[in-house]
DNA sequence: TTGAAAGCGCTACCAG
DNA sequence: CTGGTAGCGCTTTCAA
């Protein structure tokens, strides 16, 4: 197995110099280069299947041509990996490659582990959150383009822009889901209590109730912490509260959870009770029965947001933006009108 | 914000030349130097917040600092993240980086993929995959060091090291949680037909039957697509056919399946019929209700080991080695020895 | 139209 | 003990 060809081999090869095959392969225009050289020179590449070494290309360069992606939680969250495909997505298309640590708990290893990605001399650096929450930002003592997606620094500059689900839309959107089929005795099992997606969808919640007519009191609410166990509890508390025909829950696995105490409680869904999640999540949402009706959390999306910004070229927008990303509603089968009262 | 100070800039400030710094940073101990000196060079470093350039460390030294991993679906699956983490842990400890690339679905998408990753220089390929398949390993044309994880090559070399989940051994134990706790009239709710996995699991399976002193042929058996939806068919048809007491699933997804359409038909969980899952998959074995009673994918674990592999010195071990990671149980509320039959 | 030469930031050899 | 010097593989003046 042979070492990887240099511009010189094909250089040599060609019996041109070293210059000439930079200025051939580099494709470029400002330097003339007889049509014959530039032949021999593509050809003694294609022969000796010569690739350049980025490394060399991007410390001679001075810039780079790889993201560094600052990931909280990439793991045990299956969006995580939805959020670096789009990154990639973007990354690739713009000849980039993508450095991935994973934020660890403690802030000195955190800020290690940024500094890792700096000495590699990235071209950027993403902070990316499946969840919308605030993360510490590390101080580098270097300029480094920066963007937050899912997250937002809370210290610290915002670097570029922070992309964030508009879950206050989202939010808006699950409400009606209920409302527009009739639901007016509805609870809301939101996630954990006073966290910035958990505040943003009961907003949303609030607004779709305006809309409609009803009074945003009328709503039963309760919070738990996302989790499939929580989704359960609340929804036992709140069937026992009152006859709701409709649970409008924080994400799916709450979602689901509700599903198995209403099925307990011997309540079909959606027959009897209809229920809306939130996330559109992997593996989840469209196969459970029934099918969610959901909210889908664009996370591909913000990530080929944030990788389009960083691979795009310094330009000019100096004032940070944020931009909030849609959530669309995904209707499925867990909501249906609501059964005239018995 | 001031660029990154180089070594000549700490060699300035310092008052000595660049290759003491050098040999001072580095913390030779072949080259013997002046305490004075170190303390300045140290001084100076600190001072200027010095911190090396990887990429030209690494050019220089023909070696690089970081691994790449060629992920098969990193997206969607909460897996995949684990074993990402396991590595990044490893590579962590050895100061090393993780270039991540997702597999593309196109042939062609995939070997660039490889090819950029190599075209960075990365110490080392990990083919790394959530679910246990064959992957299509890409023709680099260079000798590059390579360890599969969760996954194997159908073409090429086996490279150091083929990690997988001892997933024999782990449907052994699934099966003996039922078994142990005296059921009997048991359904294997498979994944996908012939896969590996699925035909490993259902293999352990066997063996535990046997060594209870059943016959494998007492065991129902269909199979699914790992598909919450799979469950949830593939367990009504079971309890169509027979007065089953516990469900041996294909995978945690299979099971949740499963317990719904056993709630549907109004059989309780796990009092009526026990439920074994399978992946211990995170947010959703441990949270749900009953908490699953499953088998764990190592996956943290043979990320880990592969990313050891690649980090550490070339070494010895010119035969491929085949890893086989134990799966543990781990036992919780959804299965309970069987009741008296009524 | 082509090539010699100077580095990017660093390591490592060898002379002093 | 310390520092000059030669590169790693590449881009980019500047001359020829």
């Amino acid at each position: 197995m042979p070492a990887r060809p240099t511009m010189v081999d094909v250089a040599r090869h060609a019996g041109v110099s070293q210059t000439t095959v930079s200025f051939v392969l580099n494709g470029r225009t400002d330097v003339p280069v007889a049509p014959e050289t530039r032949r021999r020179v593509l050809e003694a590449a294609a022969l000796l299947g010569y690739r350049p070494n980025r490394a060399a290309q991007d410390l001679k360069r001075g810039s780079s041509s790889v993201l560094g992606i600052v990931s909280n939680g990439i793991a045990s969250h299956p969006f995580a990996g939805r959020m670096i495909l789009g990154i990639q997505k973007a990354a690739r298309a713009a000849g980039y490659v993508c450095m991935v640590v994973d934020m660890p708990d403690d802030e000195e290893g955190r800020d290690e582990a940024v500094r890792s990605l700096l000495d590699r001399g990235v071209a950027g650096l993403i902070y990316a959150s499946p969840a919308t929450v605030p993360v510490r930002q590390t101080e580098t003592g270097v300029r480094v383009r920066t963007v937050f997606s899912g997250c937002w620094p809370e210290n610290g500059e915002p670097g570029e822009a922070v992309i964030l689900p508009n879950d206050v839309e989202g939010g808006r959107l699950a409400a009606r889901a209920a409302l527009d089929r009739g639901h007016r005795r509805i609870a809301f099992l939101g996630g954990t209590y006073q966290e910035q997606a958990t505040v943003d969808r009961e907003r949303g919640l609030d607004l779709a109730c305006a809309e409609v007519g009803m009074a945003p009191e009328d709503v039963w609410r309760a919070y738990g912490d996302y989790s499939i166990d929580s989704g359960y509890r609340l929804a036992r508390t709140a069937m026992a509260e009152d006859e709701f025909t409709a649970l409008i829950c924080g994400n799916d696995r709450m979602a689901l959870g509700a599903v198995l105490a209403l099925h307990e409680l011997h309540y079909d869904v959606p027959g009897r009770v209809s229920v809306v999640g939130y996330d559109d999540q992997e593996e989840l949402a469209e196969e459970m029965r029934p099918a969610f009706t959901t909210v889908a959390l664009p996370h591909y999306e913000m990530g080929l947001l944030a990788g389009e910004r960083l691979t795009s070229p310094p330009g000019s927008p100096t004032v940070p933006e944020r931009i909030l990303v849609p959530c669309p509603l995904v209707v499925r089968a867990s909501v249906v009108p609501v059964s005239a009262p018995s």
